[in-house]
DNA sequence: CTTGAACCTCTAGTTGCTAGAGCAATTACA
DNA sequence: TGTAATTGCTCTAGCAACTAGAGGTTCAAG
């Protein structure tokens, strides 16, 4: 029922220095210490672990896990800032889309504009990343 | 026609720091100096700044536009790298935009699945948060 | 000639880790 | 029980691509 930092890392998928990592940035409760200094977990370190990890991988912010962790402190709270948050989180995920899909766009038309097939002087690749008017649209 | 570093960042909307930065990078030649030791810049490097930042702007890493930049200074040479450079930068370009189709999709079921108006205790987004095996798919 | 804006260098901070040095504790096996 | 291999500890530095600030100098306008 208590386990050591490599334990911890290999049932959660994260990486022993993240985890030391984690801990500092106060995300993870400081850990009881054996005689030697080493850190033995719980189970309760374990669910919260694999909470961070899991909004990391769905790319939160490391303060938005620090704010959902605060959180889930106060049961007794109104949830409607989990809530804000999963939707910033889905609002900024859906820039990043729209943003990525005008650079696929530009370089789709940069990189078939030419095939490689000249010499560098009179490449429209090379013209093309230097020269934003030759663009289709804004970027 | 020669001009500060201010007149330098305005001219390409890149920020004076950044065009220090890239000089010290070697992205930008070292240029002239006035007697004061101030920077004093000529049309070409206005040029070569404007390639840079069309690049930033389209995504590639710093290594790629270096790359580039060398291949631009050999003209004779076949065009064939920069034409791979675009087509990495592309490819790179549709795997984050998969990925992240992948997070809207899992964010969009969190953030729907609790109106935030219950309490913390029971609510359905900090649970999703916590738990990958609810997920529909990978990510 | 003075004043204020722009410039200079250098250092440190951002985000979320990761790598390495140098040492201590634990665990497995003989 | 001895010892060797593994795992753990702290601390510092590095990554990408800038950005911010301190503390001081030069330039250009009036």
């Amino acid at each position: 029922m208590e386990f050591s930092i490599g334990e911890l890392s290999k049932r959660t998928g994260v990486k022993v220095p993240t985890i030391r990592y984690y801990e500092q940035e106060g995300l993870l409760n400081t850990p009881i210490r054996t005689e030697g200094n080493q850190r033995r977990y719980l189970q309760g370190d374990l669910e919260r672990l694999g909470f961070i990890r899991h909004c990391r991988d769905l790319g939160l912010p490391m303060p938005a896990i620090r704010d959902l962790i605060e959180l889930s402190q106060h049961p007794d709270k109104p949830c409607s800032q989990a809530n804000r948050i999963a939707i910033e989180q889905l609002k900024s995920v859906r820039d990043r889309i729209r943003h990525l899909k005008k650079l696929e766009a530009e370089l789709k038309r940069i990189a078939t504009s030419c095939e490689g097939d000249h010499t560098v002087l009179e490449c429209n690749v090379l013209k093309a990343f230097g020269d934003h008017s030759l663009c289709r649209e804004e970027h």
